[in-house]
DNA sequence: CTGAAAGCGCTTACAG
DNA sequence: CTGAAAGCGCTTACAG
C-alpha cells in the first residue's frame, strides 16, 4: 500500500511558482505576495498538501518534538501530568514522542530511540537515568529534564514539588494535634519523592520528640492496605498515617476501614498529590496538593531555556496542603 | 546552542570506507563483510553515531512512527491501553507520537500533525472523527483505527469489546437471579460504547418484561455518584445497577454506601471494564472484562495489515464477567 | 562486498 | 517578491 504523498514540488507546478514559493508560504514570515500566497493556497488545499516535518525538520534540525518518558503508568497523578503536557506542548507547536517504561532505569534504548528522532527535549518523569546516558544527551545537546524527581548526582535540571518542605508541615500539623502515634508508609524506597517526604516529615517530627513508625511500601495500593491491616492486626492503634503518596494514602485508608477503625476519629490519614480521587465522596481523601500545572510550566520553560548554562537546575515548587474529612 | 548531530558521513572518513557501507552496516539484511562491519561498528561507537531517523524516514517512507490519539484521560482503563500500546508497539519498533484531545472530536489540526510526520497509521481511542477526515486519511492511504469505539458510518476499522453481547449476558445473569427494580446508568451518551451497552441490556430485560430505569450520565464519578444519591432519596430502591463503566458503577456503590444501602444485600452493582481499582478490597467490583491485551493485539494487527482492501473490519472480541463482592 | 551517484522533500542564502 | 541551486542525512539501484 504505497503512500501518495504530494510534495511542494507538485504543488508549485500547478500554482505555476517554484518550489521555493511553495515553501515560503508554509513558511512563517517568509516574503510572498498576497497574491501568490493565495494562489498556493488554494492548489495546495486542493491537493491536500501538506509541508512534510521530517524533510523540514532534516534541514532546519528542528524537528519540535519532544521526547516523553513515563513509567508508573498506575499512579492517576501521572496520567493527568500527561494530560497536561500534551495539551501545553500542542500549544506550543511541539509533538509528543511518548515511551512507556517499564524498567526501573530509563533504557539506553529508549533513548536512543529520541535521539534518532532528532527531540528537541527530553521529560523524564518518574523513572530514573543512569549518569551515562545523561552525559550522553548532555554531548548530543539535548536538555533532559527530571519531572517530580530530584536526583542531585545527575547533571539534568528538575523540577519538583519541595517534598521535604511539604513533608514538613505536615508533620508540623499532626504534632501540633497532638497525636502521638505516627506512621509514614513509604513509596518506593529508591526514589526521591519517597525520600524527601520521609525525611521531612521524620525529621521535624524527631525534633519534637516523636518517632515515627516506618511502613516500608512500594507506592502500590495493595501494598499498602497489606502493611496497615497488618499493622492494626499486630495491636498498633497509630493516631496518624501519613502515605507517600495519595494510592498509598488511600490503600491505608481502606484497611483502617477493614479494621472497622473510625477515620478521622480513631485515625486520621493524609495523602500527598492530591489525585482526582481523593476527593471523592467516599475517600475525601486530606492532601497536599502537587501543583501540577505550575510544574509542567516549569518542566517546559527549563525545556526551551536553551541555555549554555551547564549548571543544572533544581526548581521546587510548593503546593499546599488541603484539608478532607480524613483529617479534624 | 546548536546540535552536533554527527552524520554517516564522519563516520565513514574515519573508518575509511564510503558513506554507502556505513549505510548498509545499519540497514538489516545488507551485504557487508564482517570485517567492514566491525571497523565501522566500532568507529561509530567512539563517535556515539546514530542513524537519523526522520532521513531515513525521507528516503524510505517508513517513519516507524503510529500516532495515538486518546481524549478521556481520567478514565483508568485508557491508562492500562496506553501502557500496552506503547509497549507492543515499540517491541514492533514503532515509535508512538501522542496525542491529546480535549475535543469531542478528534480535530483536522491533531491529524494534520500526525500528517505531517508521515505516521505509519493512527489509533483513535474513545474519540469521534469526523468521515471528512476519514476520507482524507484514506486517500493519504494511512490506516485508522477505532479503539473501543463503533461507528458504522465511519469507513475504517474498529476493535472493540462485543458490548451489546456482554451487556446482554450481564441482563441475563440479573434476570436470573430475579432482580426486579434494574437501574442502567449511561455514559456519554454519544458514545458507541455507552449505547451498545444500554442496548444489549435494556433490549434483554424488555423481552423478559422488565422495564429498565435509566440514569443519565455522562462517564464521570462524580455525576454518577450525583445521580444514584439522587434516585435513592427520591424514594426509589434499585436491586441492582449496572454502571456503563467501572467508573460509573463506583460512583454508584459510593452513593449507595452514602446512602447507607448494603451491597450486594440490599443492592447489587455490576460495571464494566475491570479497571485495578475494581479490584481494591474497599471496592471489590463485580464487572465485566474487556481483554485489553486482546483488543491491543487486533488493533495492531489491523495496524499492520497493509490490505488494500476497502471493506471497514469491525473486530469484536469477548470478554467476561468476573463476580466479585457487589454482586451475590 | 563496496563505491559513486541520484534522490527523498524540504529550507535558505544568493541573485535578481 | 521570486527562482535556481545547494544541501540536510540518509537509502538504494547500478556497476564493478
Amino acid at each position: 500500500m504505497e503512500k501518495n504523498i504530494i510534495s511542494a514540488m507538485e504543488v508549485a507546478k500547478l500554482a505555476n511558482v517554484s518550489q521555493s514559493t511553495v515553501s515560503r508560504v508554509f513558511t512563517p514570515g517568509a516574503s510572498v505576495s498576497e497574491k501568490t500566497r493565495k494562489k498556493v493556497l488554494q492548489v495546495a488545499e486542493e491537493l491536500n498538501y501538506q509541508p512534510n516535518a521530517l524533510a523540514r525538520g532534516l534541514i532546519t534540525k528542528k524537528t519540535n518534538m519532544v521526547g516523553l518518558a513515563m513509567k508508573d503508568i498506575q499512579n492517576p497523578f501521572y496520567h493527568e501530568v500527561l494530560g497536561i503536557f500534551t495539551k501545553k506542548l500542542k500549544a506550543m507547536g511541539y509533538s509528543v514522542l511518548f515511551v512507556y517504561t517499564e524498567n526501573e532505569e530509563i533504557q539506553q534504548e529508549e533513548i536512543n530511540h529520541f535521539l534518532e528522532y532528532n527531540v528537541e527535549g527530553i521529560i523524564v518523569t518518574d523513572a530514573l537515568l543512569s549518569s551515562k546516558i545523561v552525559s550522553k544527551l548532555k554531548h548530543n545537546r539535548i536538555p533532559v529534564i527530571l519531572f517530580n524527581r530530584n536526583d542531585k548526582s545527575l547533571q539534568c535540571h528538575s523540577v519538583s514539588c519541595d517534598n521535604i518542605d511539604a513533608a514538613g508541615s505536615i508533620a508540623k500539623y499532626v504534632f501540633e494535634k497532638g497525636y502521638k502515634e505516627i506512621v509514614f508508609i513509604t513509596g518506593k524506597i529508591n526514589t526521591s519523592t519517597s525520600q524527601d517526604r520521609q525525611k521531612g516529615f521524620v525529621d521535624f517530627l524527631i525534633s519534637k520528640g516523636i518517632v515515627v513508625t516506618i511502613l516500608e511500601s512500594d507506592y502500590t495500593y495493595e501494598k499498602s492496605f497489606e502493611l496497615t491491616k497488618n499493622l492494626i492486626q499486630s495491636g498498633y492503634k497509630p493516631d496518624a498515617i501519613f502515605g507517600a503518596n495519595d494510592i498509598t494514602a488511600l490503600g491505608a485508608l481502606d484497611a483502617l476501614k477493614d479494621r472497622k477503625i473510625s477515620v478521622p476519629d480513631e485515625t486520621i490519614v493524609i495523602g500527598f498529590d492530591n489525585i482526582k480521587m481523593a476527593a471523592w465522596p467516599n475517600y475525601s481523601l486530606s492532601t497536599w496538593v502537587q501543583p501540577v500545572e505550575e510544574m509542567v510550566d516549569e518542566t517546559i520553560n527549563l525545556l526551551t531555556l536553551n541555555s549554555n548554562d551547564d549548571e543544572p537546575k533544581a526548581v521546587k515548587v510548593k503546593g499546599h496542603f488541603i484539608h478532607r474529612k480524613t483529617t479534624k
